[in-house]
DNA sequence: TTGTAAGCGTTATCAC
DNA sequence: GTGATAACGCTTACAA
């Protein structure tokens, strides 16, 4: 490896002008910043990050803990997380926890002990253990996605509640009464507000009673297994809610073996809008959420605090959610 | 910051023996492990990485440069990466270069400066440069997905030629004469191989000079675009073969405008399988590749290199595809 | 079994 | 304008 020392013996100079050349910082005469750059070039000197960031405490990198990065939400997520890292001269590392917490504890342990100046969350579980180890250790961080009840910090995530409200209200005004909810884990705070703003609709409509709420993964398998069973149940649901794209995707399977025809057995609504990219003709009724501003704002959020430690109130940035009506909502079908 | 020093002070040791506890290496006492042990939880020491790694000349991180993590094959490429990668105790930094050599290039300055100990690539269009740098500055890497014409270096991809064939001559098969490949950008090795692949089976059937080569990006808005081309020239083809996912669907969008049945009117077919995590219904005849065991190898293959510097000949790995018959190819109207 | 000194590649500080 | 020195946090080699 070709370091600052040898450049400076190869220009004829001390280690402190080669840094002085390369950092572009004091006085240097025009003559020996060219023999210095002729050196760097001779050799095909790079300086070493970490050597520096061994001095300035500082890496230019931060990391993005989700669950899984398979998931086009979260994809997109970690486009605008990059890209905006990328802009401010930061670099991202990503990992994937299969909402394990373990798996998140590990990673944790690895990234602070890497230096990273910061991390974007999505918590397990939702759970404040992350959360209260990166406060012990003072790494700057954002939630994402998600938030840990009873703990305020900063975090950026969709209207849950709102968007899941104008889902349900949705198929309220098409006439339905019994409207099954598929649910993620419960204790998962996406599901939570969902599952929330879902009774505030039926609340409202006077069905509260009747509601129905499934909890699961937030798996295609799970949205198959949860379907084949509220299909089974009395009253059998006229309309279902899938709380994630991927449950509404195994709702539609499931649906589609039993041989139900979409609207007009059953209605199905469901959050995220899976990219249109995937999908020849979108047609499930969305409440969409914006994933890309989601990563954009929480890095955003993210690298202002580390350009500016002191502590202020922590900032909760709520992102309104999209309601999108297409063909799979339709009137309960005639009794 | 709490140091090794800090360690040292507050158990009434020396830097070395803190720095045995933590590594388990050398001689210690129960008594004073004991004793190290319990200032590292008091003050909660955590060790640097970035000291470690400047003596060791390691860091346990490699990077992943692909075009776009957005697009599912390479998300699931980035998974089978990762998790192959923490298995091995390395942590991994993700880059998407959008096809640019000069994001790639940027990216790989900051990468090597970051020391990373090696580098899984997906080359922006296929191009020679930052292999070749990569070779000057002796960083390790192995090229995923791609090659680089004209250079033998470690790499893992698809046998893009075999799928090809095999696609062209299912629709050769099924009574197809004019079939027109959607590609990608002509001088990135994938589409290279699909339409060597493709002429092929042409070839074989004795419809060389019937073939209709289109090339584009690997959007979907290309797909489209050139979808309405085919359509208006003459000869009409009565079957499609998309390069790639997006380009297909790309395809299907634009034959859904112009009222084409698929398969009555026009088949297609295409590589990457759209997981069927995405689709309620697959319905596309695809070669498939196996994006996880690609990361997965290619970065099992890197680690061997890291393992054991010595240089060998490179290794080209080729993963086989495998053809699914789905709905969207049968035999063309009759006339 | 434990400690001392030197060095990994940089840069801030203060001389010259 | 430029250079010597020390320091960032850690570990290898050698002593004690």
């Amino acid at each position: 490896m070709v370091t600052i020392a040898d450049v400076a013996k190869r220009a004829g100079v001390s280690k402190m002008t080669v840094s002085r050349v390369i950092n572009n910082s004091g006085y240097i005469s025009q003559k020996t910043r060219e023999r210095v750059e002729q050196a760097i070039d001779e050799l095909g000197y790079v300086p070493n990050s970490l050597a520096r960031s061994l001095r300035f405490k500082t890496t230019a990198t931060i990391a993005l803990i989700l669950t899984d990065i398979t998931n086009p939400f979260f994809t997109t997520v970690a486009r605008g997380v990059e890209d905006t890292a990328r802009e401010h001269g930061f670099s991202v590392m990503f990992c994937n926890t299969d909402e394990s917490e373990d798996v998140e504890a590990q990673y944790l342990n690895v990234l602070i002990q890497k230096q990273v100046d910061g991390l974007l969350l999505v918590p397990a579980c939702s759970s404040a253990r992350a959360a209260t180890l990166l406060q012990e250790r003072h790494v700057p961080f954002v939630l994402l996605d998600r938030y840990i009840p009873g703990m305020t910090v900063d975090n950026v995530r969709s209207d849950s509640e709102q968007g899941a409200y104008e889902l349900v209200q949705h198929l309220v005004q098409l006439g339905h009464r019994d409207i099954a909810l598929l649910g993620g884990p419960p204790q998962i705070t996406t599901t939570i507000d969902r599952v929330t703003g879902y009774l505030r609709a039926l609340e409202e409509a006077g069905l509260r009673d009747r509601a129905i709420v499934c909890h699961g993964g937030y798996t295609q398998e799970s949205g198959y297994r949860m379907t084949k069973e509220v299909l089974a149940a009395d009253p059998r649901p006229t309309a279902l809610f899938g709380v994630n794209n991927f449950i509404a995707i195994g709702a539609l399977r499931a649906l589609r073996e039993a041989q139900y025809q979409v609207p007009d057995d059953i209605s199905v609504v469901a959050f995220d809008d899976l990219s249109s990219a995937f999908l020849i003709e979108p047609f499930l009724t969305v409440s969409n959420q914006s994933p890309y501003e989601m990563g954009k704002v929480g890095t955003s959020l993210l690298l202002a605090r580390l350009a500016n430690p002191e502590p202020t109130t922590p900032q909760e940035i709520m992102l309104p959610t999209q309601l999108i009506v297409r063909k799979s909502s339709g009137p309960p079908p005639a009794k």
